[in-house]
RNA sequence: GCCGGGGUGGCCUAGCUGGUGGGGCGUCAGACUCAUAAUCUGAAGGCCGCGGGUUCGAACCCCGCCCCCGGCACCA
């Protein structure tokens, strides 16, 4: 049986970013491992390249979107390649097979009597002549008044509009007043595949994340969806000149063209997959779980394809900490932060791979990026490697030819048992931990035998020392593999494996004793000074991008160290040489203080007696133009100028401020 | 608000059906030198979010609460 991996597939209207890779590298590295454990598998994915941002982005950019889409069609291709990810056939969406089996499964829902026709009112916007999708309609919220999207009240009271609902409509892109018009559009009967989804949906395999939503938006109502648009761009409506489907329709049945695709470069049947029984395993990103494990299968199912087996769900990608966003600056590229910096793909590879469980969301900053490198990556890992290696070629010359003791055999299965059930339930890091929890072992062996020693008072002992060792190195290499092929096969080369046809099993099969060339050094390590480059490059991205928030936060603790009180001024004056403070003295309840303040370019001294006005109690105290100041009085600062603040209503002195 | 997931030493995490809280990284101290100042050994560090309850006994079960993340659909 046949098993086709497919990714979520990237939308062809920016460049590739980390957030990308924390599902594409689990699924190319999940996708390595089941190869090694002899499964049949095919790895698809192409470039989304339909809907409307596609048309506005290209509009703004004076191209077409088959311009547009090619770009980062191209870009994304590079990318994976260079990343090592490994797809059988990259396709995109945009590709004539996608329109033939968009349409024909189309076809095939509206000759089931899945599909029907409505008339609804749309935002249409005269100047741009052209319906508008409710993201790019503004208007006023009919709830609460506040400016909102067509689609939600964004920024007032939340709640989600029905198209038609929003009150005075504008087209986001040139701001004209929109106006409704009836139009007719296709329907896709969700609401009738209740019953079989939730069925579905016991069965599903997958992440518990993508499952437990799935599962509860099934529970509630399903509505019919809208699947045609009023859009040139697009897989052409059957029978509609004027409409295209909706994206979201011929998105996901990329997954099933490019299996044509690649099926026809093979010789392959297609339909061994899509028609017949197989294991169909896809790799999203918790965004848009509800496609795959809600309409995705409905439409299948309506239209006789074989159904999903699986819905794999990533977590999300946070940047230092904080919740990714290009818009905030928030965001790591991979061609200009990753690949152009010059760091090795393999390290962010591991780095996706093992800093937490697939499902929870994963942290990336460049000094955990940093530790993990150079402590797992090149200190236990490769400096192990490299210290078997190079202890071998410099005094054997090449692997001993003595078998390798049972406990290392015993170990080494441990080992294999570990990645293959870690695997099989989509917990990459626990299979990554496995190995290197293998590495470490290696480096104690290693040590409290002493080869360095047994060189010189026991030749044997040390032979089967270090072939014990480098039968771990071989196992490591195996196991590793699908984490970090490139690197891996650097030292298969040196070892003699062939990486391109491992089996997993082959961990057990006794490394051959052949001549060793003198070995390099698997991982270089990462100089602090690189990462520091990196820090501030990020930070001023994001500073750039207008953000106050990479400021500190202040805690409730932090703030509670001010003391902050409503003070009444009773006295005045100017202070002797200076244009600019004044030398006040304030009421704060139980005692009277001495306060200099800046307020002489705003205030006449007599102006401001009687006021009263916020003083942080517990300033340090100062001397400023030789007068001693035992607060600070706030004030708004408008152009440098102070601008007193005053309490609503007349309160008592010495009132906290909180 | 409702629903889902989560809250375990500075960070990442084990902990299945209840029985004296483990590991890794980091920190500190020793050891060693084959190796990329690597490695090995040892130590310090935890009111297992908070408050009740069930029990001879709870991180694990029940109730209440707090906090974080996500979803609540036509956003590709």
């Amino acid at each position: 049986m046949k098993t086709l991996v497919t990714c979520g597939l990237p939308y062809a209207n920016g460049p590739c970013h980390i957030g990308h890779l924390r599902t594409y590298i689990p699924a190319d590295v999940y996708v390595r491992y089941l190869r090694m454990l002899g499964k049949d598998v095919v790895f698809v994915c192409g470039s989304d390249t339909h809907g409307t941002p596609i048309v506005i982005n290209a509009e703004e950019r004076n191209m077409t979107p088959k311009e547009l889409i090619k770009i980062y069609h191209r870009h994304f291709k590079e990318i994976f390649e260079k990343m090592s990810i490994e797809f059988d056939y990259y396709g995109s969406t945009d590709d004539y097979s996608n329109h033939h089996r968009t349409q024909e499964i189309v076809l095939e829902l509206i000759r089931n009597g899945y599909v029907y026709s409505k008339t609804i009112p749309l935002a249409y916007c005269p100047v741009c002549d052209r319906f508008l999708p409710d993201r790019y309609v503004e208007g006023t919220c009919p709830y609460c008044g506040m400016e909102a999207r067509g689609d939600e009240c964004d920024q007032g009271c939340g709640r989600h509009l029905e198209p038609g609902e929003i009150l005075n409509p504008r087209c986001k892109i040139d701001g004209a007043k929109a106006e409704y018009r009836e139009q007719e559009h296709y329907f896709f009967r969700l609401s009738s595949f209740k019953e079989f989804l939730l069925r579905y949906l016991e069965d599903l395999k997958g992440t518990e994340n993508a499952l437990n939503y799935a599962r509860e938006w099934v529970k509630r109502e399903l509505k019919d969806w809208c699947i045609s648009r009023n859009l040139d761009w697009g897989v052409k409506f059957p029978g509609r000149d004027d409409m295209v489907v909706y994206v979201w329709v011929d998105a996901p049945i990329g997954y099933i063209s490019f299996t044509e695709e690649y099926a026809k470069r093979t010789g392959i049947n297609w339909e061994e997959i899509w028609k017949e029984k197989s294991e169909i395993v896809h790799f999203i990103g918790l965004d848009i779980v509800y496609h795959h494990c809600i309409f995705w299968p409905a439409m299948l199912k309506g239209a006789g394809y074989t159904l999903p087996s699986a819905v794999v769900a990533s977590g999300m990608v946070k940047i230092q900490d904080k919740t990714f966003s290009k818009s905030r600056g928030y965001v790591v590229w991979v061609e200009d932060d990753y690949l152009k910096e010059g760091f090795h793909p393999d390290y962010l590879r591991y780095y996706l791979v093992n800093y937490t469980s697939h499902q929870k969301d994963l942290n990336f900053s460049w000094k955990i990026f940093e530790d993990k490198v150079n402590n797992e990556l090149v200190n236990t890992l490769g400096n192990f490697m490299y210290r078997v290696l190079h202890f071998t070629w410099k005094n054997f010359g090449r692997i001993p030819e003595v078998s390798v003791s049972s406990e290392i055999i015993k170990k080494i299965e441990e080992a294999r048992k570990n990645v293959i059930e870690s695997i099989e339930s989509y917990e990459f890091k626990e299979a990554s931990d496995a190995v290197m929890e293998l590495a470490s072992f290696g480096n104690s062996y290693f040590q409290h035998n002493k080869p360095w020693e047994l060189i010189k008072s026991n030749l044997e002992k040390c032979q089967q020392v270090i072939k014990d060792c480098l039968q771990i190195v071989k196992a490591l290499t195996i196991l590793f593999y699908p984490v970090m092929p490139s690197s891996m096969k650097e030292i298969g080369d040196i070892i003699g494996i062939d990486t391109t046809s491992l089996k997993i099993e082959d961990v057990q099969v006794e490394i051959s004793p052949l001549k060793l060339s003198r070995p390099s050094v698997p991982f270089k390590k990462i100089e602090k000074e690189k990462i520091i480059e990196m820090q501030e490059k990020l930070i001023r991205r994001i500073e750039k991008m207008g953000n106050t928030d990479t400021q500190e936060y202040v805690t409730l603790e932090d703030f509670q160290k001010m003391n902050i009180r409503i003070g009444k001024i009773i006295a005045a004056e100017r202070i002797k040489g200076s244009s600019k403070l004044l030398k006040l003295e304030v009421d704060i309840g139980d005692e009277k203080r001495q306060i200099v303040a800046g307020f002489a370019t705003s205030y006449r001294p007599e102006e401001l007696i009687g006021e009263l006005v916020p003083i942080l109690v517990n300033m340090k105290p100062a001397k400023l133009m030789g007068v001693e100041s035992q607060g600070m009085i706030l004030a708004a600062d408008v152009n440098g100028k102070p601008v007193l603040l005053k309490t609503e209503k007349e309160v008592p002195t010495g009132s906290i401020v909180r």
